[in-house]
DNA sequence: CACTAACAAGACAAGTCTGTCTATTTCGTT
DNA sequence: AACGAAATAGACAGACTTGTCTTGTTAGTG
């Protein structure tokens, strides 16, 4: 069948090509200052094929979020699991990640978070798709500190997770790849103190 | 002298009117989607007294930006000083302040990060008004810190100002204040650690 | 070959955007 | 009372916005 089968309404070359761009320029630009028809221009797709597959310009956000979403988990999940054994290492390789992230050419931030901050409504659907990207995400990484400690992966990864989301941002807004050396510290110093808690119940 | 001296150029009531008014609807529902003449019916002020105290509608931003960050640093100066000498007492206190901030009604993360996110270039005028205000934010918080050790308030001040723009960052995504309480008790940990480190050149 | 679904290209509607300009009015000062 | 600066109201230009619709072309199907 070399019609590819199109089934779930999903699958399509055009539609691939079509999220693509809108990621890019999204990504370089924001979401309000970039018009649907500087991504038809740019992924040379008419705009009928655009109205085929999303039903407004904020689908094709929800898509452009949705696909960035998979990538990185499953890019997290590679890196994570080449990396040895320890908890140790396994978190070096997750910051190993995110400071080749903030040192690639064309970084700007967290295109999550900045979908959330130009839809700040709860509601939104741009903004669900951003809260669900970022639960899954946390939830990722409380699996992966699971084996260390389950009774405090739980906090510890909220912890870890709050260093990296304010990473990304100071990252981006400092121009800075170096932010992610003080998360690192601070990951470290925690995990440690995971491990080893020598004054227990403090902290409020 | 009836005439409010005017002088330096900036002290005009209708200005204030008008970056309030700004502040507020950006803040709400982001830069690009707000234009100038929403903000004008809002303050009820006529087009011609905005183009004459500002050239461009990035210029109200950068203001908007500029009495915000004025407004936050004054806020957790008195909060910090109000609290007692000890320096877990205000770390708490400024944690306080956050938590407060995250549980008012209309909290919508924090407008410089996503104003940097919608003006993603870092030359960018409103962008570098960003960074200005972040970074004498961190400033301040190591100048609270360096009471404590002078030697790591630099390095302690980056780890806890991460902490706090995630949980800003997570507490609006999320929609959901108790963000804070991860970054509070991270940051405690960190703090006592910092009091008293047991395992001195590690963490890369 | 004939059919059909997908796509390209572009006109179009209806509205929005920023920024400029003019004409009129208000108001504090001399 | 008269002057002048500042504010208002609103028209206006020119560009841009999302989304719809039409027309013609391409390509893979039975």
């Amino acid at each position: 069948m070399p019609r590819p089968t199109k089934s779930e309404a999903a699958r399509s070359p055009k539609r691939d090509q079509l999220v693509a761009a809108a990621a890019r320029l999204f990504y370089r630009d924001g979401y309000h200052a970039v018009g649907i028809d500087t991504i038809l221009a740019d992924a040379q797709i008419a705009k009928m094929t655009l109205y085929r597959n999303f039903a407004t310009k904020e689908d094709l956000i929800v898509a452009t979020i949705q696909k960035r979403a998979e990538t990185i988990s499953g890019e997290v999940s590679v890196a994570v699991s080449q990396a040895g054994p320890s908890m140790r290492s396994r978190l070096l390789a997750l910051f190993g990640w995110y400071e080749n992230w903030f040192r690639s050419p064309g970084f700007a931030g967290c295109a999550m978070l900045r979908a959330a901050g130009e839809y700040p409504e709860l509601g939104s659907a741009v903004h669900q798709s951003v809260v669900r990207a970022k639960a899954a995400g946390r939830a990722n990484l409380e699996l992966i500190l699971s084996e260390l400690d389950p009774r405090r992966a739980k906090e510890l990864a909220s912890q870890i997770d709050l260093l990296l989301q304010g990473a990304i941002s100071c990252a981006h807004t400092y121009g800075d790849p170096s932010q992610i050396d003080h998360a690192r510290k601070a990951a470290l110093n925690l995990l440690e103190r995971a491990h080893s808690p020598h004054s227990p119940g403090r902290g409020r």
